[in-house]
RNA sequence: GCGGCGGUCGUCCAGCCUGGUCUAGGACGCCGGCCUUCCACGCCGGAGAUCCCGGGUUCGAAUCCCGGCCGCCGCACCA
């Protein structure tokens, strides 16, 4: 029996308070809609907004020391995603049965049915296996079709000819990896440095079913960490503490319940393989945490390795348990390491390298190849330029080697040359550092899965009157004014208080009509933190009553400092620290 | 992609089996009026649906049949 049943399915609701307020709906609806794809009213895209500005709160912000943020396009090259490795491996291999018309993953089938390993086979290597052994549908006996692949890559042109392939991004990381060199000499040429971005991605998936869940294109919200694994220590005065974990091992023994477990502990038992992807789910647990997910309600999972990403070394997915859908994943956390600043050296030829210092300099011998180019030049004439490259290419050890043997001449490379002309040296040499390829934690987040899970933690019912108790710093309405009642004088000083509210900053709405109850009941149902009512009291004495959302207790303030109060009662105090 | 179930005002639902009386009904919500001095009050009125799309059967289709699209569930798939 599924967890999600133990809970009362509110995902109706919500998405039926979602369409009738304003929060989602499905795109292009009018033409019978598109599976896939959501459209994000006002509120959802205010709610969204607010969680985005969070993250980079979080992310960014707090750690602007280290962490920047760039923007980068959709669409990229095919060659970006042929170094990404997205081209081979963002895919999958499938075969149709002929008969039924199920579709299966043809090395899934050919494990099962042959018992033989083919992940990561090739679709030729598949389709003979499947041949030979005759495999047929595990479902009704029929004949499969070829093997082919499903990529699951957006195709696009780039300008007029069909042969500039381009794709939009299936995640907004190698925007960042392209960009490394800029980024990190913008950034004074420092590590560790973290480069985040926020934007939209797509996936061509092959049968999106769970609604805002999986999208074919949604916002992202990633940070690529670029640090040296034997580098320095995260700041754990920032972030720390207990991180709730399902380690990949405990999920082979059939475990299904996490363990809480520090996270410098977690580390150094290896159970986490790099410090910063330790920190960073830190940071995401405190991030999730203020969007009113308790720390009991999520938790990393370890991916396995025929699970996780052609990239990664290891990946937890931290999940977050909502109605309906159960335990959703809200954010990957995936250590990179090296893979794709190396894989796209290989396919730009440019440096991705990074200069570390060592802490004093060394001398070190080393031994170095002279060539006495005088000499070669009168021996090999034209051919000089080519001997060069070639000894270049070779080692010391194997330059020595060459030049053992009698008589005055060798032959290195192919070419006749004088032994004089060619020595091995050992110097004495002073190096100050080291290069290396910069390792990379990834945090990635899913915006509108966010969205999802805050109004389903939100969502509460009070006496058949809903009230969404969305955190008051993500909340979409901050304020709702009101005139008690729909006198003219009331309503002239509410829409004062209103029209002021907007003017500082505030988003507000205004509300006349119906009884007051009716009133704070709509403002209840999206998620208005506060309330303000002008009543008779407030024409003697300039006074409102605040109402709050969640205890419907109500206090007095005056005018004159109601702005004030409202941004403390929101948490937004310290924005405004320095106000008169 | 397969199988099952479903698609009717903004929302939820009735009507469909047994074709006509459906100019498609109700509730909630929305708008207006009256009433109302703090938690969806009451009364009156109004707007709002080419019954998912296309085709077929029929004198006549929301209703029966076929195809498509979309959604949910199961299978499969899923960075």
């Amino acid at each position: 029996m599924p967890e999600s049943t133990l809970f009362e399915d509110k995902y109706d609701k919500i998405v039926d308070l979602a369409r009738r307020r304003g929060f989602f709906w499905p795109s292009y609806e009018i033409y019978g809609g598109v599976a896939g794809f959501y459209d994000l009213g006002p509120l959802g895209t205010m709610l969204k907004v607010n969680i985005v500005n969070l993250w980079r709160e979080y992310f960014v912000l707090k750690h602007q020391d280290f962490v920047t943020e760039i923007e980068t396009p959709v669409i990229a090259p095919e060659v970006l995603f042929r170094a990404s490795g997205h081209l081979d491996h963002f895919t999958d291999p499938i075969v149709e049965c002929l008969e039924c018309g199920r579709k299966y993953r043809a090395d899934h089938l050919v494990e099962e049915l042959a018992g033989l390993k083919a992940e990561g086979s090739d679709v030729e290597e598949l389709d003979s296996i499947i041949r030979e052994r005759g495999l047929r549908c595990p479902q009704c006996g029929g004949d499969l079709s070829e093997v082919r692949t499903f990529n699951l890559l957006f195709r696009t042109t780039i300008g007029p000819y069909s042969s500039d392939v381009g794709y939009l991004r299936p995640e907004a990381a190698q925007g960042m990896f392209s960009a490394f060199k800029r980024a990190f000499v913008a950034m004074r040429e420092r590590l560790p440095l973290g480069i985040a971005q926020i934007g939209r991605v797509a996936r061509n998936e092959i049968s999106p079913r769970q609604g805002m869940v999986r999208l074919r294109e949604f916002t992202i919200m990633e940070v690529e960490f670029f640090h040296d694994p034997e580098g320095e220590d995260p700041p754990w005065d920032r972030f720390s503490g207990k991180l709730r974990l399902l380690p990949a091992e405990a999920r082979l023994r059939g475990e299904e319940k996490p363990v809480e477990i520090g996270v410098v502990e977690a580390i150094d038992e290896g159970i986490i393989k790099n410090k910063w992807l330790g920190y960073w789910m830190c940071v995401s647990r405190e991030f999730v945490r203020e969007l009113g997910i308790e720390y009991g309600e999520t938790y990393f999972e370890e991916k396995l390795p025929h699970e996780r990403a052609h990239y990664s070394a290891q990946t937890f997915d931290q999940v977050v348990r909502i109605s309906r859908w159960g335990w959703i994943e809200v954010s990957g956390h995936a250590y990179r390491t090296d893979y794709d600043l190396r894989r796209h050296m290989e396919l730009s030829g440019q440096d991705m390298t990074v200069f570390k210092p060592f802490k004093e300099p060394r001398i070190v011998e080393v031994e170095r190849v002279v060539a006495d180019k005088s000499v070669l030049g009168r021996v090999l004439g034209p051919s000089m330029a080519p001997f060069l490259e070639a000894l270049k290419r070779m080692s010391p050890d194997e330059v020595k080697r060459a030049l053992e043997g009698p008589g005055e001449t060798v032959t290195i490379a192919g070419f006749e040359v004088p032994k004089s002309a060619v020595r091995v040296v050992k110097e004495r040499e002073k190096v100050s550092g080291t290069r290396f390829v910069p390792h990379v934690a990834e945090p990635s987040f899913g915006a509108e899965r966010l969205v999802l899970a805050v109004l389903d933690k939100a969502y509460t019912e009070d006496e058949g009157r809903v009230v969404l108790r969305i955190p008051r710093r993500v909340a979409p309405v901050k304020v709702a004014v009101f005139p008690l009642l729909e006198k003219e004088e009331l309503v002239r000083v509410a829409r004062e208080v209103y029209m002021k509210l907007m003017s500082l900053g505030l988003t507000v709405v205004y509300d006349e009509s119906g009884s007051i109850g009716r009133r704070y009941a709509r403002a209840d149902e999206i998620g208005v933190p506060y309330a303000v009512t002008v009543d008779f009291q407030t024409l003697s004495d300039n006074t409102v009553t605040i109402r709050d959302r969640d205890t419907k207790q109500q206090i007095r303030v005056s005018l004159g400092e109601l702005h004030r109060r409202l941004l403390e009662l929101l948490g937004l105090a310290a924005a405004t620290a320095l106000s008169p």
